[in-house]
DNA sequence: CGTACATTTGACATCCTTCAAAATGAGTGG
DNA sequence: CCACTCATTTTGAAGGATGTCAAATGTACG
């Protein structure tokens, strides 16, 4: 899934390891390293002035983050559980361009795998009611811890209510209320807080608006 | 602003001319060209399975469209007035980046640059109410039309209120009493229905929560 | 077992949408 | 130049969805 020269190039890199809740960088800090997941789940966000939080994506093993063309960090990251980080320079990544243009073209395509996820993004947020937001977030969850090609039935949560909230633009209420209705259509079920399995995945399809 | 080597390869290429609300290609579509906006607005959008649309960007002389890693279009583009645009084969394209690595460069570059207004959308419709969103959008436009150095007071609007809506997750009611709302207290001035003068650019600017 | 924090639930307020109608403006033909 | 028509925008009234505030329940950890 990530291009190969750039999982090389990272793994010849630094091996970083952060526990939960802990910040990487900030917005507004200098840019110096290209890192990827190696383990755990992360969150690039955004604040407003007025101090709160718009989770931009989460990340997950294998994701990029420090991709930029700028001098500072636009988002912050930050770990949501105990997380290993490789990570390698700017300027390494730099050099190897020079006389590989395979690596430019690698961060296009993980630039462009960003902007594919932050539409969608914007496509829930922008025409979705609560519930469809939900759903619409399960269901990518699914995809993502199925390894993007057979969407797991259970999946596990690796966030917080609000970070739900700070994602899908909704409050810690909304989301519980939501999660409470899905499963009282049947849609879902909450063995635990941090743990929900699809029950009827074509309900909740529907429900998310993304029915063929 | 836009990278040389992609202004050079589309002035290379042939030049389009459509009129307003014409459709250039659409979700689904197979990709084959990499266009410039020389002349005019035009939208990218998406649609729901409920037939709404979701515009993901406005784009003004000098954006680039047609930019994807994939076999066929994830959003659709339409004009908004009469455009003249550029255009190239992304097969000319590849074959002129074997040799010239700064292709890619420049479209990661590109990409990143819609990637930073996808997120601008995003937190604006995520964080911001109606008032806010459009005030944010007032300040971008005047950003853009002023030549992103130099933002303009008086600013014209190429598309209709139902546009802005689509844009910005709102109706087009809310939409157009979010203007009267900021007319009344001071901010704007709605000289004709597709202008907006910035009277009180301070106070747009705490309206949209962006104050320093 | 008890404390602290996260989640859930409830009651109410608010903002935005929906539905409906009036006003404005652009284009056309007399 | 004026009257007419159509589309767009604005305004109004009412309803609904989500936010806010507050309390109760649940869960993890010492």
């Amino acid at each position: 899934m990530a291009p190969p020269v750039l999982l090389d190039l990272v793994q010849q890199g630094e091996t970083l390891t952060l526990n939960a809740h802990e910040t990487l960088f900030s917005e507004g800090d200098p840019v110096q390293h290209l890192y990827c997941v190696a383990e755990g789940t992360m969150v690039l966000s955004r604040y407003s002035v007025s101090g709160e939080r718009q989770i931009m994506a989460f990340l997950f093993p294998g994701d990029f983050l420090g991709i930029t063309f700028e001098k500072t960090f636009s988002l912050g990251a930050e770990t949501l559980t105990k997380c290993i980080l490789l990570r390698v320079d700017h300027a390494a990544l730099d050099e190897k361009a020079v006389d590989d243009p395979s690596v430019w073209r690698a961060m296009s395509e993980v630039t462009w795998r960003f902007l594919r996820g932050s539409m969608e993004l914007t496509f829930t947020i922008g025409r979705k009611s609560a519930v469809g937001r939900i759903a619409s977030f399960l269901l990518y969850l699914s995809f993502r811890q199925g390894g993007f090609t057979a969407p797991t039935a259970d999946i596990s949560l690796p966030m917080g209510r609000q970070d739900i909230g700070d994602f899908l633009g909704l409050t810690i209420e909304t989301v519980s209320r939501c999660f409470t209705k899905l499963k009282e259509t049947g849609c879902i079920a909450l063995p635990t807080t941090d743990r929900v399995e699809l029950v009827d995945v074509e309900a909740l399809r529907t429900a998310a608006d993304v029915v063929d």
